[in-house]
DNA sequence: GTAGCTGCAAAATTTTTGCAGGCGA
DNA sequence: TCGCCTGCAAAAATTTTGCAGCTAC
């Protein structure tokens, strides 16, 4: 692939907004982290490519870039994460034991809220759902632990 | 109903810890909010009774009462609310636009939680779950707006 | 009596805001 | 040039920690 991410650059400006060199480099950093990444984070990998941007910078443009769609925010254990928007799928398992993060396909979760909206005639509006758990390595060991104690 | 609400004093007595007066007042206040409660509200709704009481008390009781089990932690926007465990259900849908909480009931997290074991092999661990979404009402209105801007 | 518990105060963490100046389009 | 955007610093909001003394059992 000679381009794994749309124009950034474009869709903003399209907007009305400005493309700054801050801008770029939280993109570039929430591109390069492999899943989700604390604002602070955002922060060192960008600081270490510009010393001077500020902890705010980071904080308000992960606002503006959610607000554009391009980034989505969830939630781990209290702490905001971001990442990436568009990607393969907004929702994830992840393990309480040894964090891993697993996919967890739209389809489901889509199927589960097309459940709620039948039943409670309520519209979920999910678009990054994280659910803590066991993996299943750490669900095994957690078992043989319990087997032999 | 005489009696509400567990014998918390003999449960907590039980695994070897002490009932004091702040114990009993955080679970008063939580017992008599309906719902969802921050621990600033706890902690003002203490202070009206024992005005004392201090802020990092309500903050490691409402941790010590959740490892008890007798009270569960959701996340509402990033902030903590606390509830009285072992009512009806550990689950809501939560309306973005006015507010309202709606009961989820379990069977249906279970069933989607069995989806997950299934297809995933994860098995997720769930004791309270918060959905944001529009609730019937606000859903209504929304889609008014709509049609008529 | 003793160990768990509390109040107080200070620190830590995370996020927001005001303002003067800079810079992208 | 215009006004969106940034850096800086300070404030705000929320939660945690250290420690001396208190109290439930």
């Amino acid at each position: 692939m000679t381009q794994d991410h749309p124009d950034y650059a474009t869709l903003i400006r399209q907007q009305g907004f400005r493309f700054t060199s801050q801008r770029q480099l939280i993109l570039e950093a929430l591109s390069h982290s492999d899943g989700h990444i604390s604002p602070e984070a955002v922060y060192a990998c960008v600081r270490q490519k510009a010393a001077a941007v500020a902890r705010a910078t980071i904080y308000r443009n992960l606002d503006f870039l959610c607000l554009m769609r391009l980034v989505v925010m969830a939630q781990i254990d209290g702490h905001r994460v971001y990442e990436i928007a568009g990607e393969t799928s907004h929702h994830h398992l992840i393990c309480r034991v040894c964090g891993q993060v697993v996919d967890l396909p739209c389809k489901q979760v889509e199927a589960f809220c097309a459940t709620i909206a039948r039943q409670q005639h309520f519209s979920v509006e999910l678009e990054h759902l994280m659910l803590p758990g066991l993996c299943p390595k750490c669900r095994r060991a957690a078992a043989a632990k319990h087997n032999n104690p």
